[in-house]
DNA sequence: TTGATATTTGTAGTATTATTTAAATATGGA
DNA sequence: TCCATATTTAAATAATACTACAAATATCAA
């Protein structure tokens, strides 16, 4: 992944606004959300929230997809999950042990989700 | 995790430099830098960097000691591992299939880093 | 075609952020 | 103590982002 590519990913995120559009998308998942549902949902006049969309959909992080009158967004887990692989990688430079221990300071470890397992979902505890 | 951590994490890595800052100290793991070091590293003026620090280090993903004269700067992995969760948690919202097809079309699913597995290291491939 | 709905675009004001330069603080060594 | 080094803080300027409101575009239905 290039660095402009995840800056303005990051960038996205930055908003509290966009963070709850993008959290809201992952929710409903190959569903989507047309925007007025957005706009409903988080109580934001639609132009403001148009606006952000627009952001999202400029670095990505959402699809859009003509729908008649209305526009369906989605969130575009792929590019999230390389954004996850390019922030982590090369990680201790080459010391897995060190980065085990790492990784096991974090609470995350214990209610990790499925969808960052590299095999389908059959975690070991 | 609160959304407000959520957004100052964003908020620190959507700035190039500060991302190349937080790379650099990632692949360093527990070694970290100190500040001088990572100014060479990556050529900006301490002043510069000393405000990109302190930005990264208010929003917790570094932590700073101090060691003699020097400032030793160290990634806050376990905390990025959180902020990771926390985007991706509720996806697809109880539907694992659905989440795993979105995994499937990431190109990071095969070189997946030992880092996220729920299990020590030990890909399927 | 006309009207209603869904969404986007433009504009302007306000606020926040980044960079540079200079000065300040603090530590270690002579 | 005195000087050099490491880093931070302060001030000023330049650039960018957020929100609200008004207007524009586009689709559907009557």
């Amino acid at each position: 992944m290039e660095k402009q590519v995840a800056t303005s990913i990051f960038e996205s995120l930055s908003s509290g606004l966009r963070l709850d559009v993008f959290r809201l998308l992952v929710k409903k998942g190959p569903d989507g959300m047309v925007a007025g549902e957005i706009a409903n949902a988080l109580d934001v006049p639609p132009a403001n929230l148009s606006f952000h969309l627009k952001a999202l959909s400029q670095a990505r992080l959402v699809t859009v997809e003509q729908e008649g009158r209305f526009q369906r967004y989605r969130a575009n887990i792929p590019l999230m999950l390389d954004l996850i692989a390019y922030l982590t990688e090369e990680c201790c430079s080459g010391s897995p042990d060190q980065c085990l221990e790492l990784r096991t300071a974090s609470k995350c470890s214990e209610e990790f989700l499925p969808l960052l397992s590299p095999t389908p979902a059959k975690a070991t505890t």
